[in-house]
DNA sequence: TTGTATGCGTTATCAT
DNA sequence: ATGATAACGCATACAA
């Protein structure tokens, strides 16, 4: 042996096979070749169970199919549901993932673009909540849920007609006057649309409602004071809540409950996402369900796609009402 | 312009500042070179907005900086969590991660151990259910609740332990006989040992307890049937129940209520891994909690490791028992 | 059709 | 201390 304990390489599998070079590499890329060379070649890779070097190949080539995907956390459900949904995506087209879990941290995304660049990925599909963040024009990148511009493709659920069917799925099942709760930046990204679809949808039906909006800094009980504040003889003045999310949705029905109110019967409550119990099971609450699949195999789709001109800036794919035991039906 | 749309090189950036490419590469790599040449070159790689290519680096080297980490999937509450985590330790060590999720299949997880071979990671992190896996000598594997053999290291939570655990929270809340479900497959992974350690507990206590245990073709409605087969009077045969995972723990709580159990007051309920609603709010019930940030970590200690030869062959975290609403305490 | 030679962007070993 | 140069493993244009 010439090289003892290092990784044959393709040089070894020309010599193993008594071939060209160029032979072996062409073997490998499925270029045509003589069938007995190809025979041998292939014969001498099994035997030295070579494997080529990507990071040989994507330094010639610019190519390394890897995207690199940002998103806060995988702790909350949505996100890992979707990180899930990219992978698989991903995987099918024989991409590979880096993952970047950020944190919410600005200069931790940033860092992370910055690193993804000099990992010369081929694209990269970012959640993110910074505002200016700073890519370079050479490296595809995919926004999901925050509209930078209109050179940077944004992928989002339909959040204003999202927030439309909560208002329509609460008013179908009997509620006669609604309220309307969030908590969150007020950055102005897509999911802020479920407000004014909610409220559209309100006006249309001439339904009454009341708004509850947190802003950053202010906590949880805010809410629940909201919620005192609106109590009357053991009764809310609205008879329909839609939480901006499934997760506040649950912390609502949690002050609810221990405010002695039942739901569905006092009190409807329709949340936002679509999560379900260990990702798979039953929902969590009613609830509007965000069309993940589509979202992941769209934000792929673009990112691995050539023609960058005509490609839109925002797409807003469809979401659905799903019953999750706290509303009527 | 030499090279027009093409990402500036070390070349560049060594003509940029006119010293040679050597100086340059230093200056990168933090070796002492003298002030007013480090001056020029950082300035020219400012300007040109220079970054290393890390493909040509890990081609030199042979260190990428990277990991494989491959889980059956993201959604499962647990293997989202330990994802995080190990997310987290490796950024903090300047790691990447590159994430596969095999979705339980072992063609996929063989052949993603391959492409982490041929993408020349670092290490791979993995919760495999492939009994036969193969794996190449020359890159480090961790695997985590699975004990493959004396020369891939396992990291696991304290499943006997565990399993102890959960029965001594029973009977120390009041429970007189209980019971063991579980589901899952035959294989001799680690989580099997959840029921020898409440065995032993049941049998130091000398308490009564009864097993059911699900193979895995079986339906979950075999549950059901076991359940109605120990119910006399509206009461079960037994007042605790301990699941082998806190999904099992949910499931049968929905079927126990939909019998007309309450819990904690007729049948007390202890889970197995710690899930919390959302991944950070309150646990799914009570639960035995595994260290997942611990066992993260030292996964990435061990694969990062550089002394191989005295690593442990088993690794056992400990765990504890948290309260969540489905025990008297 | 097969083989040869060059270069991708770095690092590291040399002389200088 | 600095600069030229040879690898690293692969793809490819070009020569045979």
């Amino acid at each position: 042996m010439n090289k003892p304990n290092s990784a044959p390489t393709m040089k070894d599998v020309a010599r193993e096979a008594g071939v060209a070079l160029g032979t072996v590499s062409k073997v490998i890329n499925g270029i045509p070749v003589g069938e007995s060379y190809r025979l041998k070649v292939e014969e001498a890779i099994k035997k030295l169970n070579y494997r080529v070097n990507s990071y040989a190949k994507g330094l010639k080539s610019n190519r390394t199919f890897t995207i690199a995907v940002m998103v806060p956390n995988l702790i909350s459900p949505f996100f890992s549901k979707l990180v899930n949904c990219i992978n698989k995506s991903l995987a099918q087209r024989g991409y590979r993932m880096l993952l970047c879990a950020t944190d919410y941290d600005p200069e931790q995304e940033q860092s992370y673009v910055i690193m993804a660049e000099q990992q010369k990925v081929d694209g990269i599909i970012c959640l993110s909540y910074n505002p200016n963040l700073q890519v370079s024009e050479d490296v595809p990148l995919i926004s999901i849920d925050r509209y930078f511009g209109a050179h940077i493709p944004c992928v989002a659920s339909d959040n204003y007609g999202g927030g439309a069917l909560a208002a329509q799925a609460l008013v179908r099942n009997g509620c006669k006057s609604l309220a309307f709760l969030r908590v969150g930046s007020k950055l102005t990204n897509e999911p802020n649309k479920r407000r004014d679809g909610f409220i559209n949808a309100c006006e249309n039906m001439a339904v009454p409602y009341m708004m509850k909006i947190l802003d950053d800094g202010q906590p949880y009980s805010a809410f629940e004071e909201f919620l005192q504040a609106h109590m009357q003889d053991g009764k809310l003045d609205f008879d329909g809540i839609f939480c901006v999310t499934d997760l506040l949705a649950h912390q609502i029905m949690g002050s609810l409950r221990q405010m002695g109110l039942r739901i569905p019967e006092d009190v409807q409550v329709v949340g936002y996402d679509g999560i379900r119990h260990f990702g798979d099971l039953d929902y969590t609450c009613s609830t509007i369900v965000q069309p993940v699949e589509e979202m992941a195999e769209t934000c792929v789709d673009l990112v691995l796609e050539k023609n960058e001109g005509k490609t839109p800036s925002l797409i807003c794919l469809p979401v659905r009402y799903a019953y999750g035991g706290t509303t009527r039906s």
